[in-house]
Order: structure tokens, then sequence, then C-alpha cells
DNA sequence: ACTGAACTTAAAA
DNA sequence: TTTTAAGTTCAGT
């Protein structure tokens, strides 16, 4: 397998549970959500706070800010999308451009990325998101309904309603 | 190496 | 309204 540089996860306990994040040398590489994974036992990872130096802080602060209904990103540059396919980091990029509190279709963020007509693919991307909520895929919706989201539409519609958005129903 | 599915969509039948 | 084709990647067979 192509090692990755070696990954360090913690844990980010907020007010809307523990969710995961993974650091390697070039930066976050993975932010999950509560429950989405670590089934069974939790691993007893360490928290965040404190850890991985000012990007760390910044990291769990962002987060939790978010969770609390304001506005925060993070820097691209401080995302690590290496060893990604192409098409997928296009699309990534088109969905980080998409403003708070704002939703597009999977087709706008195809064109965005530069491939009008690989609108599925850009769904796919979107289910393969790793940095749930800075990536923010929450925000991409089908054409004529809430779209799907891998770890439950319910998150979607929560991540959406912290933004003042409600989530559409289907026709 | 091929086939089908994946967080879709627009257009034709 | 149902069916189909289209672009990209990954998991199966």
């Amino acid at each position: 397998m192509p090692r990755p540089n070696s990954e360090r996860p913690y844990a980010v306990p907020t007010s809307l549970g523990r969710w995961r994040a993974v650091f390697t040398d070039a930066g976050l590489r993975e932010l999950s959500l509560p429950g989405s994974r670590g089934g069974g036992a939790a691993p007893a990872l360490p928290k965040l706070d404190g850890q991985e130096g000012a990007w760390g802080r910044k990291l769990a602060a962002a987060l939790r800010a978010r969770l609390d209904g304001k506005r925060a990103d993070l820097p691209w540059e401080f995302l690590d999308l290496r060893e990604r396919p192409p098409f997928f980091i296009r699309v990534w990029k088109a969905m980080y451009a998409i403003p708070f509190g704002a939703v597009r279709t999977y087709g706008q963020i195809a064109a965005a990325a530069g491939s009008p007509n690989a609108v599925r693919a850009a769904g796919q991307a979107c289910g393969a998101n790793p940095i749930v909520l800075f990536i923010p895929c929450h925000r991409v919706v089908a054409a004529n309904g809430p779209g799907g989201f891998g770890s439950g539409l319910e998150w979607k519609a929560k991540l959406l309603a912290l933004e003042g958005v409600a989530l559409k129903e289907k026709v």
C-alpha cells in the first residue's frame, strides 16, 4: 500500500457528540461525524485540544463554533488531500467555494469542477468527502429533492439547519 | 479486464 | 411517467 505519512487520530468532544479528526504531516486528512465510525468500543483516542499545536486548537475551535451556528472556516491548504483522485479534488474545491448558508445542486458542482455531465461522479465525490463540514458536502442537494448523505440524511438536515437552511423535501 | 453501483440529471420514449 | 445515456472512481467478479 502507498504508505501515507503517519496518521494521528484524535477525538473531538463537542455539543453534538464525539467527532474524529485524523492529522498527518501535511495537515488534516479526515474529519468524521460521531457514530459514522469507530463502531463498537471507542478506542480511547487522545483529545485534540492542545495537541497538533495551533492547528489542532484552531480545528477544535472552528468545529465547535460551527456547531454553535457561527460561521468558521479552515484554510484550503490546511487540508491533506494527497492521493485522492484529481476529479474528486476539483469537486471538493468547488464545494469549498459554496458560501455559508447557501446550497448548490450536484449539477452545478459538476459544472464547476469542469465536467458538466459528470453529475453522478460529483455525487460520488460527495460521498467520499473526507473532511465533513469544512468541505461542505451537506450544502449540495439534488435538483428536485434532498439528495443523499452517507452518514444519514438526519445529519445533512441538522448541519444545514445550523446555517439556517431547510432541507427541501422530495416531490 | 469487465461490469455495476454510487449522495444525479436532463432529455427522449 | 418511465427509461436511458452520460462522466468518474471503486468494489466485485
